[in-house]
RNA sequence: GGCUCAUUGGUCAAGUGGUCAAGAUGUGGCAUUCUCAGUGCUGAGACAGGGGUUCGACUCCCCUAUGAGCUACCA
């Protein structure tokens, strides 16, 4: 069997398209789990859609996920090159539209979009058209058509596709699938800009590339049977198609900007950490078939076996996402969540305190990291709260008590003099102890004094411990008062 | 409208003729804890419907329903 060869072929349109991102990673796993080879190929044949600092996306986002390519335009395989506005440059794809010309498998069309959009056809009020191209143009002779490039009239090569018999291809997840060749439309392989279209350029470049498993989303599907039919017409052999299930949102609907979550920019962005990512979508279509969810990219290169893919469309459900960031958060080490996370706590505090402490205590509390804002607000300034927060019945205090358990530890605070969690752990379970009451009860009041929160990352003598002695009296002491004055 | 594909708990999914139909996430409860998180235990929750085939169907076939994708000089 030959060398495993895959490609990830984006367009240079934009972000990345989690959809696109998933493929990616499918193309590399496929390609290095036989020890095989993943190339990268940018598909720029669509010059309008074609957007600035696109290209340094998809290059940027094969780096940080780890899906390094072995061929690409950065490094040259002896299959360059592999950008296909290059490729196009020096003639590759109207040499090969020409042979397809000269065994009656593509014809030169001149018609207008005036004539074309006559063939339209609305169905029903849900403007639902139907166009097929009827083949005006494969019946001009010889000389009309020698006569029209003469004289320098625009035209497209389109595919000949016959009326009668059917089509019949293989994919490797959706089995064999055949259709009446009377359902295929003549599809345009050159257009009159000189360009390829994807269609063309994508099996002309497999082919030349030496691609071995093409994976692509499903909504290829329906067209596949018109690679199929190019690639006999040049008598080339096909490639494994590998189709992948669509993701969704949560409405079913393929997953688009709208949803806010498209991309994986628009992940970074939401605070998910890249191993998380990669990690979740590959796990949407695939399942390795044991109850391990948690992979790194080399065990899932180990792992992968594309035969287990999915056939059914999968949700991109976030909360699941989140929850698996999370366990990615724990899991990281210091350094480099330091380095994350910190940015995060700047943003909402700037007072000189340990932040590094504050990170410690968020670490195992968060999912994204756009979580810690909320959750550590307090360490800058105190919010407005209301006394009926000193309320607690499983605590066994309300507001009362609070005020006198805060009025005896007040004292006690201030002749601390270590100010250590631990050194404050002894200062207030001495008191605790004294006076024989709960924990919580004897807690309760402090950390509500000193976080001015329902809930918070850390106990009270952690959160003491950050904000200092001075701060923490002052916070008690305004609680103090806020009682009193109840 | 046509074509193609799909259909196991809310979601991701295991499962390929005989299972009390895994697991995860989410969700309810209990325990532990100064709150939160976590951890432990525990609960609820699924084979779209109808016909076949078979001794026996989640598993195979057909129909229906529902959903999705495609139907561009976009990929």
């Amino acid at each position: 069997m030959s060398r495993v060869r895959t490609r990830y072929a984006p367009s240079p349109t934009g972000r990345m398209h989690v959809g696109n991102l998933r493929t990616a990673l499918y193309e590399y796993l496929i390609a290095k789990h036989e020890g095989g080879d993943f190339l990268l190929r940018i598909e720029d044949t669509d010059q309008e859609r074609f957007v600035e600092g696109a290209i340094d996306i998809i290059y940027n986002t094969l780096k940080v996920t780890g899906l390094t390519h072995d061929e690409g335009p950065d490094k040259d395989g002896g299959c360059g090159p592999y950008v296909q506005s290059e490729r196009q440059a020096r003639g590759i794809y109207m040499e090969y539209a020409k042979q397809l010309i000269e065994k009656g498998e593509a014809y030169y069309c001149f018609c207008t979009k005036e004539r074309l959009s006559t063939l339209k056809s609305v169905v029903s009020e849900d403007d639902k058209e139907i166009i097929k191209y009827d083949k005006h143009c494969l019946y001009l002779s010889k000389e009309e058509i020698e006569a029209n490039l003469t004289a320098g009239i625009p035209y497209v090569i389109r595919q000949n596709i016959p009326a009668e018999g059917t089509t019949t291809f293989q994919d490797a997840i959706y089995g064999v699938i055949t259709v009446d060749n009377g359902e295929l439309d003549d599809m345009i392989l050159m257009k009159s800009d000189g360009f390829p279209t994807y269609n063309f350029a994508n099996v002309v470049d497999d082919h030349l590339m030496r691609i071995t498993h093409v994976v692509r989303g499903n909504e290829y599907l329906s067209s596949s049977p018109k690679y199929t039919r190019l690639y006999h017409a040049f008598g080339w052999e096909e490639p494994i198609y590998v189709h992948c299930p669509l993701i969704t949102n949560e409405e079913h609907k393929k997953l688009s900007k709208r949803s806010g979550h498209s991309s994986f920019e628009d992940l970074l962005e939401q605070g998910f950490v890249t191993e998380a990512i990669v990690n979740f979508i590959a796990l949407l279509g695939w399942s390795s078939g044991t109850n391990e969810e948690i992979f790194s990219l080399e065990e899932l290169v180990k792992e992968f076996d594309y035969h287990h893919i999915n056939k059914s469309p999968a949700v991109f459900d976030m909360a699941k996402l989140k929850w698996m960031n999370g366990e990615y958060i724990k899991k990281m080490d210091n350094e480099r969540y330091y380095e994350l996370a910190l940015p995060y706590i700047r943003e909402v505090v700037h007072k000189e305190l340990d932040l590094y402490k504050i990170a410690d205590l968020v670490k195992t509390r968060i999912e994204t990291f756009l979580d810690i804002k909320d959750m550590i607000d307090f360490f800058e300034e105190i919010p407005d709260y209301d006394t009926a927060m000193y309320i607690h019945k499983k605590m066994k205090t309300n507001e009362e008590l609070s005020l006198s358990i805060l009025q005896e530890q007040l004292p006690l605070l201030e002749g601390l003099k270590d100010y250590s969690i631990a050194g404050i752990e002894a200062v207030i379970m001495g008191y605790i102890k004294e006076k024989g009451i709960k924990n919580g009860t004897g807690l309760w009041p402090i950390r509500t004094a000193v976080s001015g929160k329902q809930s918070t990352p850390g106990g009270a003598y952690e959160i003491m411990n950050i904000i200092g002695k001075e701060e923490s009296l002052r916070r008690i002491k305004l609680a103090i008062a806020k009682l009193s004055s109840r």
